[in-house]
DNA sequence: GACTTTATCTGAACGATGTTCAGATAAAGT
DNA sequence: ACTTTATCTGAACATCGTTCAGATAAAGTC
């Protein structure tokens, strides 16, 4: 009869597998690197065979996709709290966007790879008009009255791309001395972003 | 006596292998695609054993760094070219920088990532004041009169980050409304690159 | 020319990986 | 209690990156 009902009560054989396999996958991404996450490597990491995981992924593919979108998740819930304090600052959601994927690079890779393979981007509906994020509502209104939506498109895109570009590019050495002279990373980052039409306060 | 001087002549066993493994992994890789270009693969191509590559390349890694050494040059040929012919326009060298990428999708991600793992991309000197890029020796220029070089520097910072942002999710389909308004793919970088701060005419 | 040295390539092997499949195990449904 | 279904294991397969002893041929030396 199982295990009695253990704090983690275990609903089948293993337990939530899934769950285990995803967090395992995560674990393993961030500490040992992407070379290092294998298929074999998350199914022992979660003690279990390396046939196991096929019950609940047909690929390694599907694996990589459910911790993608977790990861997509987790970026979401920080840029709605921080556009939710903030509201109309555009510049600061963005700050948040290139923080995160450069504190968790190996994650942030799989989830953009993720994204390329769907040719989207899994992100929170942020054109939509019921969003917290205050700078979108008023860009729409604003867009909306302007009669030129378009105009408020490009802007959300351009803020996508500079804040993937800037994500990516931002530990190369070639901005060492900028960064330094604009007194460490941050600055460095609102800078850039800035300069590529990111603003606080409304478009 | 060797196979008598063909057209090919070939200086050692089998001729110039490094080049032909280079050449036959960039052939896959733009055919195949990323993951059917694995070492025995090209070795395969390239008519040799699995072993043979060895000999020029200490690893897999080292045959990746120069197929993307490789790509970085001719982007930068390509660069050079068009800033020769379009001095002063940097939205134009953005547009050939994120095209470039476009065409070859998986020769680009080859060559970031080499990039990555340097932390630094390998460009052509765009810095350098003597080089052909009019607009970076007018920026040049002008920064130093300013006294503002790193307003300069910023510039030259945000057209990469730019660039590659967009060259990475031009793709997606969030975008496929824009590019339709817009009348086509490249007004569409043209605009998106405007928007993140890029000109025609010096800076 | 013959002989040595060096560079280049092959063949076979090793461990690791992604994936499949027949069968064991245990939960859920009757 | 019996059947059904979901879950996991163990062994196997092809492929991959890599190593290494030995074959092959070019370059260097006399």
């Amino acid at each position: 009869m199982s295990e009695s009902n253990a704090p983690d009560a275990r609903p089948y054989h293993h337990g939530d597998l899934r769950r285990a396999l995803v967090e395992a996958a995560r674990r393993l991404l961030e500490t040992e690197g992407a070379a290092a996450m294998s298929l074999r490597a998350v199914a022992r990491e979660a003690g279990v065979s390396p046939a196991a995981p096929y019950h609940h992924f047909k690929d390694k593919g599907e694996l990589m996709a459910a911790v993608a979108s977790e990861g997509w998740s987790l970026l979401s819930a920080t840029m709605l709290r921080i556009a939710t304090e903030n509201p109309d600052d555009a510049l600061a959601a963005a700050v948040t966007y290139v923080t995160f994927a450069r504190s968790r690079p190996a994650l942030y890779r799989v989830m953009f790879d993720s994204a390329r393979q769907r040719e989207s981007l899994p992100f929170v509906g942020i054109t939509d008009p019921n969003s917290p994020y205050a700078w979108v509502r008023e860009g729409l209104a604003q867009a909306r009255q302007d009669g030129g939506m378009m105009d408020f498109e490009l802007m959300i895109a351009a803020s996508w791309c500079a804040s993937h570009g800037l994500a990516e590019m931002a530990g190369f050495k070639q901005f060492d001395h900028l960064k330094e002279t604009l007194g460490g990373d941050t600055p460095f980052l609102r800078a850039l972003l800035t300069r590529m039409g990111l603003e606080t306060r409304k478009r």
